[in-house]
DNA sequence: CCTTTTTGTTGTCTATGACAACTTATATCC
DNA sequence: GGATATAAGTTGTCATAGACAACAAAAAGG
């Protein structure tokens, strides 16, 4: 099963008439995405929220309820005097995969409606996956996840986390960075194998989705985030609460961002893109490391005293300011968030990235513009992969047909 | 008057409830609008537009007659058998004001709602003005215009584009590339002169939403442009049908785009970026000439048979070509669109651009991607000035407040 | 235990688009 | 030129979703 139709949050065709039954739909959809981004609420935070009447909203919640969506329960703490309120919480019988495929490993997380992620396999693998490869042992580790979910449990689709290229239209993988595939059409393949809805997109994008919905991104709705990888830096861009996607998905892939004329123009200093300029290895090589994780590498610097890895990461910090200065030029962003190894750089020494943006930067796009590094370690990845799949749903609770949680097909088959 | 309530398409809180209200509000939006883009349209067209039933079209084009926005004629031109169709079109007796603001003039212009120009003032000024005397000239240009309207004759508002980072918040021009104001707050100024919500934007993103809405950008959603001024280059960005614009509007400045690495002297104005690098300034020396319109220039240079001038021109072309190549990079457009001096590089050697281009690209992101040059000389900046005006009474034909035509307070006063 | 306060429920009302039957107006065919 | 076919506008009825108001419920506080 191969669903073009993605998460295309905010974009309506506008140019449409809507009739009573798009109201209806609007609020349902309003009230279980407040509710899966903000966790519990009660009726009355509720009504608050999206000024409807105490009639409509216990009339919405009803239905949501008769779907199986939410449920509601007496509020546990006290809040004042009057009658207490009923507390609306989102069913974890709702589930999604998120599938994140990286360069040394496979991760497949069961998320619930809730945003919660209720199970996680990790599976190493020997080296960078073929697509081939990671089809298969995604295929094997959601068909395990599967066997174990309760009977009533609904499954809404699969959402996958691919470095590099994605075209969201057809999810077919066209460069991805680490990979080395060539226009795979992942999203058909894997769908196919394991029969449910598959959805596709780019890494970054994702993360960045995860932190503006769930993380340091959500108090802003113009996000800069660049995130360092092991091998390579990957971006997106929040624009007015929407991602910036392009015409085939492969807008904000920030890691391209050309640092220095590629020829034939007088080069001073240093020469490529963000991702061959900052790299994480030429951290490692400094420390004398071959390969750690970013928690291990950061106290590795943090402990240093080597003039050269002071040298190299005072290097790169001013690199990436230069870099930071020209995309907030371009999207005179609230925010710009900083991920992975990019983040531990900015953490050892925020004034330094500071002071380089704002030495190239336009004074007035800059002035309100905050640097923050996410939380490391996080789930949130998982999370804005399992948006993919949820997308729908949240858009339209009323009309979603879900798949079987035990009807497992593609396991009876093996 | 400031407004500021500003130009936001599509910006919609979508976590608030709707209601039935919305709807016809949505709807008669969403007739008005089409109208105002496509120009007069049968009700057949309306009813397959929409989706609405025809009674619904029926009642809604009603309500907008009862407005005094549209008119209903019978159609001139027959379309076959059956009863012919009423063509429904929009009153010009509802005018916004456009101000387009350069370096050595001032244009006035009033633009009636079905996107016609009517008439139109070109003032030159002696020099850069400045914010003072602009918004005096500004003031009696409108003024005169009002004092020549039919009694009937309804305002909506006037619009401003200013050349370099206007707020569109609160209406403050922070940095205007030419005119050397600092933080004047222009809009308020103007609009307590004359009594008249004004609306100010930056006049590159004000020339693309014309290109986008009724110019050569209109298939696209996601649009990468760029304007060639005798000064500095100007550009915007549409992305997924809606503008890029930042948290505080500085979004998309495309001519601060850097194209080589900043240089650790302190150089007035930066140097490398996009602006410095491409500059109309170098083809006029290249020619011998000093100061020519951009008709002029185009026929000089495509009868140049000068190897210097050509030599200027490819190197202009394969810079031009480089900084798009980012760009796209960045963005993955449909389209890029070429304006002023750059639209002529462009025609004179579509494919040496291309090439460039090719060279420096992410190839996925380039592959469905068409460089095209607008129509030089057109109204079209005027127009999407008169948008920002406009677009409150399309948002919501229903609830809007005109300003009088004949009611000249600031004339009488004068 | 009664009052106060807040919240949920129920029934009625209104507005809006859908639908279907009817009317109108033109083109075409004989 | 009149009958017929075709397309489009009009009108009245219907269904539905949210607003509103009155009422009931459930605590907290005296």
């Amino acid at each position: 099963m191969l669903e073009s139709d993605f998460s295309q949050r905010g974009v309506e065709d506008t140019t449409l008439g809507r009739t009573r039954e798009h109201v209806r739909q609007h609020n349902l959809s309003t009230i279980l995405t407040t509710l899966h981004k903000e966790g519990s609420l009660g009726r009355n935070v509720l009504t608050q929220r999206t000024g409807l009447n105490r009639s409509t909203i216990s009339s919405l919640v009803a239905e949501l309820e008769a779907l199986g969506l939410v449920e509601e329960v007496a509020s546990t703490a006290p809040q004042g005097a009057g009658r207490p309120t009923l507390v609306v919480s989102i069913h974890d019988s709702v589930v999604a995969f998120a599938v994140a495929i990286d360069i040394d490993s496979i991760v497949v997380s069961l998320v619930g409606l809730s945003g919660r992620v209720l199970k996680t396999v990790r599976r190493r693998t020997p080296d960078a996956p073929a697509a081939r490869t990671a089809i298969v042992m995604a295929r094997n580790i959601i068909n395990e996840l599967r066997s174990d979910l309760d009977a009533g449990t609904r499954i809404v689709g699969v959402g996958v986390a691919l470095p590099g290229q994605v075209s969201v239209s057809d999810g077919v993988v066209s460069e991805p960075a680490f990979l080395n595939w060539k226009q795979a059409p992942f999203a058909q393949r894997l769908g196919e194998e394991i029969n449910l809805p598959v959805f596709v997109d780019n890494d970054a994008r994702l993360g960045l989705l995860a932190e503006h919905d769930f993380g340091a991104g959500k108090p802003f709705s113009n996000i800069v985030y660049l995130v360092g990888h092991a091998v390579g830096i990957g971006g997106g861009v929040i624009e007015g609460g929407r991602p910036l996607r392009g015409t085939r998905g492969f807008a904000g892939e920030l890691g391209h961002f050309r640092m220095s004329p590629p020829v034939n123009m007088p080069t001073a200093g240093f020469s490529g893109t963000l991702s061959t300029s900052v790299q994480r290895d030429d951290l490692l090589e400094a420390l004398g490391e071959t390969t750690i994780d970013d928690k291990k590498l950061e106290k590795a610097l943090l402990a240093s005293s080597s003039a050269r890895v002071r040298r190299v990461v005072e290097t790169q910090i001013d690199r990436l300011g230069i870099a930071l200065a020209g995309l907030i030029n371009i999207f005179n962003p609230e925010a710009v968030l900083l991920a992975g190894f990019l983040g531990i750089l900015q953490a050892l020494d925020p004034e330094r990235l500071s002071e380089s943006v704002k030495a190239h930067v336009l004074e007035q796009s800059w002035a309100q513009t905050q640097i923050l590094r996410t939380q490391p370690g996080s789930d949130l990845l998982m999370i804005g992969t399992s948006e993919l799949a949820f997308a729908q749903l949240l858009r339209d609770p009323g009309s979603f047909a879900f798949s079987r949680g035990a009807n497992l097909k593609a396991v009876e088959s093996e």
